[in-house]
DNA sequence: CGCATAGTTGACTACGCTCAACCCTGGTGG
DNA sequence: CCACCAGGGTTGAGCGTAGTCAACTATGCG
């Protein structure tokens, strides 16, 4: 999700990698809402977005949609994979994106040759269990309009209290649990309670709700 | 949570240890309700545990409780404290319980000599994720009814259609977002139906409903 | 320009939460 | 050995809030 995860890789640029993974890693171009990969998939590769936004999601048996993860440049995506046969998510291209593809095979190779990599590779996760673990925190507390509220200031922690989001609030509202509709409602009251204020999709936190 | 984590870690197995690793480990044990560390604590170790119970929890700023995971003997937890300058949760003993102590910076320069040692700790990492994913994915679920019966199939792939609870129901209400009132109504509804039946804190699924 | 999708608001409903009362069990101490 | 207590487990009643369905507007993209 948005915000909760913001560990730009360095070890696995190409500048940075030993020549030998160097030149075995590949680049993709996707355009919006096109699949890179989907859940069940045989695990090939994991990825590093160079520039767009890869979403990576999941349907619930009954059908629910979940995001797991919004991958921006530098950031990685199924490194999980190396370790996982099949991938575990779909991979969808939100606006044209590029990424780098670096083969799992590569990678489990070069891990045992280049110790620092595996550790920036396990920092990478704890990133990614973190980010997770806040979102389970975030599910846990019941009231809408305290859900909001709690998100806004743990992203405002990163960008400010002056919050701009690049993707559709829809999609923010069901990463947070609930129904556009609920998300939409729950703004506008705290829009009217003086909370916040917006535009479009621009949010401000106000002094007084950012305790 | 219970029963989404099945990993047993072989490599840091004291006997599987190399002698200037295995040197620098201790032994802990923990009566009921102790707590190892709080979070917030300065992350000093990571753990595996000999026998027992501990339960990783936290709070959110309303007072929610939130368990992140329950670690069962050969089960490793606050790995994530190698890469992080705090612990990120609660550690409280359940059970009479007896950890092994892997202090940080043994372990740090560990990994440096040993890359297999550092593939066995990513691998914890992505079932940490995996099993993180999953239960987000079974917050998704609004019904409590159908989250309550996903949730046993999917205990019940580890351990056959027969559950046994080891702990309180109340707690395991927690972990799925539900309050033990709830959960209890939802039992006696899927028992009145014939999806399931059940003894004390023994739960079997019937057929029909394993699909 | 037109269509698809996002955003917005209203009305109604349903489901889970809260509070409350009660039973049952196991453990502790007098 | 019983009394007591704490905590888990169970069920009922009522309420509130977020979900659902629906209608409509705004926006942006081809």
């Amino acid at each position: 999700m948005d915000g909760l995860l913001r560990e730009p890789i360095k070890s696995l640029r190409p500048e940075n990698l030993p020549p030998e993974i160097r030149s075995e890693i590949r680049y993709q171009n996707l355009a919006t809402g096109e699949t890179l990969f989907h859940r069940d998939d045989p695990a090939t590769a994991i990825y590093v977005v160079e520039s767009g936004r890869i979403r990576l999601d999941s349907y619930t048996p009954e059908g629910r949609f979940v995001t797991f993860q919004i991958a921006r440049p530098m950031e990685s995506f199924a490194v999980m994979s190396l370790f996982e046969r099949l991938y575990e998510a779909n991979a969808t291209s939100e606006v044209p994106s590029r990424v780098i593809v670096y083969p799992k095979q590569v990678l489990l190779d070069a891990l045992i040759k280049h110790p620092e990599l595996a550790q920036e590779l396990m920092q990478q996760l704890v990133k990614h269990i973190y980010a997770l673990k806040m979102r389970l925190e975030l599910r846990e507390i019941r009231a809408a309009r305290d859900r909001v509220l709690y998100y806004l200031k743990t992203i405002a922690q990163f960008s400010g209290i002056v919050i701009n989001f690049d993707r559709p609030l829809k999609m923010v509202a069901l990463d947070l649990g609930l129904t556009p509709e609920a998300f939409y409602r729950t703004l506008a009251q705290l829009e009217r309670k003086g909370s916040i204020s917006r535009s479009h999709r621009q949010i401000t936190l106000h002094e007084t709700s950012v305790a």
